[in-house]
RNA sequence: AGCGGUGUAGCUCAGUUGGUAGAGCAAGCGGCUCAUAAUCGCUGUGUCGCCGGUUCAAGUCCGGCCACCGCUACCA
């Protein structure tokens, strides 16, 4: 029986276009599912959109048009660049229009207020009417809104709110043992002090006015509205169809060996303690693992529209290629501090690593199979000391990799996926096949068998060592030897299957990126 | 302000429990020709942010300082 795994990108709001800092997200989730699936696991990986918010009400008022037809029209981006970017999606869940997550959410509200902690209270504070929301004093620039630089008005509202603060000592507990593990290291520490600082109780509710009626009802009050909360955050299990009692749910979440939540850093605090609170709360597991990544700037300046300093995904997939984009996100950035792009960063990466290291061992290698051999790959002959080094390189690699995964650590994944690369190609060097081909006599005969049937046993386990990351690129490395990722072996049992494993000179598998140079 | 973190080769970063500073990229030199002008080997005198302390020995522990970043609630 396989084990099970949950893991999930956060719901982007769906009032603009999608961004790079989307795209890593993305990327960096479907990596951490494919790995899992390639170690056996039975994974569910979901994403969505989180549609139920008042900026998509205002976004659509500014376009003219109805909130519906903005969220259509919008979430459309967001599918069309998780197909660009390849992810290997168990669902797209949408908040505003599946059934089952509108049911979710009302259940879950339901059941934390059967627990007793629901409560209604005159929630006051300062509201920005252009902004329609609420701030903080802290948030306010010489006590007026930072965006409209008006005083904002004192506002009285009823709202339900939820009993957080009973349950800050469950939280600590599921954070310290271990039960709920947060990573990196910084942002749990955070989650910790803010939990020991003391938990506040946090409104749930809006009033159905003041969200221009765009969202889900509270149960038994249809002056409100459920707030950001309990609307979003319950999409990850509502997907699942728990409220239906469907399978899915019993083997991804409660049975499940992992619940992953892959997520920004603006918004730790609510996947890590608002969500597992309510989860608590409703009698429902928690997650096992919060992943918090960090912001992209782009050639050192931050992400906005205001700058003009917009890196649009898509067009970058277009014009690279989801390889390229994909290899750029999780070589290059680390997964947990802020990082920053450069198309050069991203050009330099991709021909260093993909077109020249990794596209070109496959090449010399597939060509002198080619050449030598009539593209069969020959039987081994007795291996040596530079075939036992290359086989040392294989199994280290094999377990750093999967290492720095269960960390969470793509970039650390991939530096030693490229130490197997690096070492093939220095093997190659090593054993000349050229020279070895010039000889008829039995012995260079031989050593030229041996070195082709390794070549080709490293950079089949390449091609399968890349695949949760490079998925595309992995299978088109593997078609040439007419493999797919399934059929090829673990690094232990690398050997099997390769004598004979028929050998074509293709295409090259990353063309260089050519810049041309200014005079 | 409180709490947490970062500051290491031109660039991006590793550096377990203290023992003569590392990787990749870039750059230079040499080799090879199977290969996408690719590849392989060799090459770094780096004040390990600054000052002081502990120690036979500190990037690695302690104190102070400087710079930058994150969190401190209903705001990605």
């Amino acid at each position: 029986m396989k084990q099970t795994a949950f893991i999930s990108t956060t719901i982007p709001y769906v009032n603009a276009s999608p961004h790079l800092g989307h795209a890593f997200e993305f990327v960096q989730t479907d990596a951490y599912a494919r790995h899992m699936a390639a170690t056996g696991m039975d994974v569910y990986f979901l994403s969505g959109s989180d549609e139920n918010s008042l900026k998509n009400v205002l976004a659509a008022e500014k376009a003219g048009i109805s909130t519906r037809e903005l969220v259509d029209r919008n979430v459309v981006h967001f599918e069309k660049l998780g197909a660009e970017l390849q992810l290997e999606l168990s669902r797209f869940i949408r908040t505003s229009v599946d059934a089952d997550h509108i049911e979710g959410a009302t259940e879950i509200w339901n059941r934390i207020a059967a627990n007793g902690d629901v409560y209604t209270k005159e929630y006051s504070g300062l509201y920005c009417v252009g902004c329609e929301q609420f701030y903080s004093p802290a948030e306010l620039v010489d006590g007026k809104c930072p965006e409209h630089l008006v005083e904002p008005e004192l506002v009285s509202e009823s709202n339900h709110f939820f009993r957080l603060s009973r349950y800050g000592d469950r939280l600590l507990e599921a954070i310290e043992s271990g039960a709920m593990r947060i990573v990196p290291e910084t942002r749990r520490n955070e989650v910790v002090s803010f939990i020991r600082a003391g938990l506040e109780d946090i409104s749930i509710s809006r009033s159905t006015g003041r969200a221009h009626g765009w969202g889900i009802p509270v149960p038994g009050d249809p002056d409100q509205v459920m707030y950001v909360w309990i609307d979003a955050l319950t999409n990850y299990t509502n997907a699942l169809g728990w409220t239906r009692g469907a399978e899915e749910y019993q083997r991804y979440w409660v049975d499940a060996a992992k619940r992953v939540h892959v997520m920004g850093k603006g918004v730790t605090r609510f996947h890590a303690v608002y969500w597992p609170a309510m989860l608590i709360a409703a009698g429902l597991p928690i997650p096992t693992d919060i992943m918090v990544h960090g912001y992209i700037t782009a050639s050192g300046l931050k992400l906005s529209k205001s700058t003009g300093n917009v890196v649009d995904p898509s067009d970058l997939v277009e014009r690279f290629g989801a390889d390229a984009v994909r290899y750029f996100l999780l070589a290059d950035l680390s997964p947990f501090i802020d990082g920053d792009f450069s198309e050069d960063r991203l050009i330099a990466r991709y021909n260093a690593d993909l077109a020249n290291a990794l596209g070109n061992l496959v090449n010399r290698v597939t060509s002198m199979t080619v050449r030598y051999r009539d593209g069969v790959t020959p039987a081994s002959g007795e291996p040596g000391e530079d075939e036992r080094t290359l086989l040392d390189q294989l199994a280290s690699t094999e377990q750093a990799s999967v290492d720095a995964m269960r960390n969470y650590d793509h970039r650390e994944a991939l530096l030693r996926v490229w130490d197997l690369v690096r070492r093939t190609n220095a093997y190659v060097d090593v054993r000349a096949p050229w020279h070895l081909a010039k000889s008829d006599e039995a012995e260079s005969v031989a050593a030229l068998d041996t070195t082709l049937h390794h070549l080709v046993g490293a950079v089949r386990q390449l091609g399968r060592l890349i695949t949760p990351f490079l998925p595309d690129a992995g299978a088109r490395l593997l078609a040439i030897f007419g493999d797919t990722p399934d059929t090829v072996p673990g690094a232990a049992d690398w050997a099997t299957g390769v004598e004979g494993l028929k050998v074509e000179k293709s295409a090259p598998l990353f063309p260089r990126i050519e810049v041309e140079t200014e005079a």
